[in-house]
DNA sequence: TACGGTGATGACATTGCGTGTCGTCACTGT
DNA sequence: ACAGTGACGACACGCAATGTCATCACCGTA
């Protein structure tokens, strides 16, 4: 062991998750995590730009690899299924492995405002991700930030269903949800009385 | 006059917007907007959550108005029927009425951080009341917050563009954009190939 | 006129987040 | 042997946000 006890990050976040899942977020203070984690406030700021940011801090490489995933697939394939299978992908290589932590992350995040906040920004960096990659293939503003954001709430419904159900793969959901919106939409033939 | 100047919350809001569009929302103090206010801090966050708040406090009726139109709208009517004409409605009647201020205010908000996930949980707000009148007209769950993020995604998109554009109707933008959406999504026809 | 209730504000104290700055010292390469 | 690097501790500080009590115009009532 050098001078100090390694993985400094990992004491923080496991301590953070530990304090808050028994206390909640609002009533747990930097400094009780810090001790529990045998460290100073100040590094815990080294580490993570804000006191939320602790519980999100892996979800910064998400929307990397949907810009990796993206700028893999053909050029020639349509944009939507340019994200299905990055997606896919995703749902298999990523989430599935962490189903347990996101499960008790979202439990940690339906009691505090401040951390839905975060987990919604953070949902918005993955679909600014993609809406980049769109935007590479040569899509215009408009059709990238709409398919972009889309796609984000078909990641989203998804996973919550998923997280609610034991057996069903994620990737089998999204695959779901996704065909569950395109008949909505189509299915409504009202959209053109304009009056 | 009474013992107190009338209309604190309005110069509350006036004196942060002022002093946040000249010197940034980061680097304006509570205490700075106050004295321009003829207010005391205290007073401040009895009128406003946080900091934040008080360039978001309009948006707290955005979400009744969605509730009270969804819940005047036939039950007969198709879902997404319900909210289009909801949408319809709140751009005449109250957006279009709003478009310099809005223009103004996401100017601020694309500097800060902070502030973009502030918007993005007033964003979410909205989301919910369609939700919830989605769910009190049958729906299921996974519909209900399908349908309502697509219809907040559709109506974030057409504001966009609608705030680049110094001559088009944000009701025509919807429209629109609603359009591309579906066509977008059903031009797809790759869905079913699940390996 | 008198009088008690109400409600918005001021004044003051306090907690905790987040940052700036400097010093310490094991590790590393030459 | 020696300077550079990088992670951490120690300390101070500004500011956000909250709790608590005092103040006093306004209002209804007698």
């Amino acid at each position: 062991m050098g001078r100090w006890r390694p993985d400094a990050r990992e004491r923080l976040q496991r301590a953070a998750f530990e304090l808050i899942s028994e206390r909640g977020f609002a009533a747990t203070t930097v400094p009780e995590i810090t001790a529990r984690a045998g460290l100073t406030t100040r590094t815990f700021f080294r580490h993570f730009a804000d006191k939320r940011e602790v519980l999100f801090a892996e979800d910064a490489g998400v929307a990397a690899i949907v810009t990796e995933l993206m700028a893999r697939v053909p050029a020639s394939a349509a944009p939507l299924a340019v994200v299905r299978e990055s997606l896919r992908l995703m749902a298999d290589t990523y989430f599935e492995e962490r189903k347990e932590v996101l499960r008790q992350r979202r439990e940690l995040v339906r009691c505090d405002e401040g951390l839905r906040e975060r987990e919604l920004r953070k949902r918005a960096a993955v679909s600014d991700a993609i809406r980049e990659g769109f935007l590479a293939r040569g899509l215009d503003a408009t059709r990238a930030t709409l398919l972009a954001e889309t796609c984000v709430t078909l990641l989203g419904v998804s996973m919550a269903e998923w997280l609610d159900d034991d057996d069903r793969y994620l990737r089998d959901i999204v695959r779901d949800t996704f065909e569950t919106l395109r008949a909505e939409l189509g299915a409504d033939g009202s959209g053109e009385s304009n009056g």
